[in-house]
DNA sequence: TCTTGCCTATCTACTAGTAGGTAAGTATAT
DNA sequence: ATATACTTACCTACTAGTAGATAGGCAAGA
């Protein structure tokens, strides 16, 4: 792994573990065993490194994507759901739910990194649910992108509420919502 | 309303909006037009502002339970709606949300604060959904703990996410929760 | 009714430390 | 010899927090 991309592992880490403005160039160099003005060259500013573990972030989201391109709705939301879990495990947050409490007090160009992120996440579980809706897998009355946001919003919530009422819930939760949605109603 | 009082609600407004580790004692003191010093004179240490403002909305909270203490499990459950709305009209998420996100990187005296104040909410919502399905106002099959943590996870997410997506996501998935918990299944 | 003295709330002035960021130089590998 | 990756050395701005002074209010005692 090439220096730069240590910073960007390292970096989100930190960024899903203690949030944006919690963590500094010094962490990262004491970390790695470089100076921070080492860091400096690979990123110029702080945003500029933000923004690289949005597009990191990004792209392992649309490799997972891809990677389940021909499975079925279910594997696919399981697919979705690994990644909290895999978040969970570490005691993270999810970098959506990091870096929106965080939003208003940062660069707007991290704002604009991680709109289309979002919305391109918020599509793929949209047509998860439609997939699955369409062959009968899934059950739900709600529009699918409604569903998908209530999805999302309950992963990304647990990962932080289970922070404090205790990591079995984030379980709980998942569980709760495979359960409900494979149910069928009327 | 006290200098004291006044610090906490600027405060707490700072943290819902930028985040514990992005709002100052020099952001406070310049919009109150007084001295940083004077702020420390009120509280010693951000840790002790930031317990102050945990307990200002735990009041709140409180205060909003005993006020619907004898209405029915439906106002109840809007009761408790309406302070995200609140929060969403003003671009804010809510302290949960945000105090979580931060919290490995703050003094463990705010985890042991805002955790009973977790659980008192969480306790909350999960009676008047205990209570909605006695009375056979709600429906849903989970267990009523594990439910009251799916819609708390919601509407935190989604105060947060929505800063994103627009904020009509917001009343979007408010409008699906209630209509979902209010229909009748099987 | 003075006066003494404490309490509250603020100020000025300061400290030590940390933040993000820059400029100029160095070693290395192609 | 040029680009890459890093270092040293620095800067400016801001952070939380402290010390000591001040000014007004209140209350008890001579």
């Amino acid at each position: 792994m090439t220096t730069k991309d240590t910073i960007i592992k390292l970096a989100s880490d930190l960024i899903l573990e203690k949030g944006f403005n919690a963590f500094s160039f010094y962490d990262l160099s004491e970390k790695m065993g470089i100076k921070t003005a080492s860091i400096h060259y690979h990123f110029p500013s702080k945003t500029d490194l933000g923004i690289a573990v949005i597009r990191q972030q990004s792209e392992s989201f649309i490799a997972l994507q891809a990677a389940t391109e021909s499975k079925d709705a279910l594997s696919k939301l399981e697919a979705f759901f690994s990644i909290y879990i895999r978040h969970k495990s570490q005691g993270k947050v999810c970098l959506v739910g990091s870096l929106c409490t965080d939003l208003y007090s940062l660069d707007p160009a991290i704002e604009k990194e991680l709109k289309p992120v979002v919305e391109g996440i918020l599509q793929w579980v949209t047509d998860i649910l439609k997939e699955g809706k369409r062959k009968g897998v899934f059950h739900f009355s709600a529009a699918p992108r409604t569903k998908a946001l209530l999805l999302i919003t309950n992963m990304l919530g647990i990962l932080q509420v289970s922070r404090i009422t205790g990591k079995t819930d984030f379980n709980e939760v998942r569980t709760a919502l495979l359960k409900e949605l494979k149910t069928k109603k009327e």
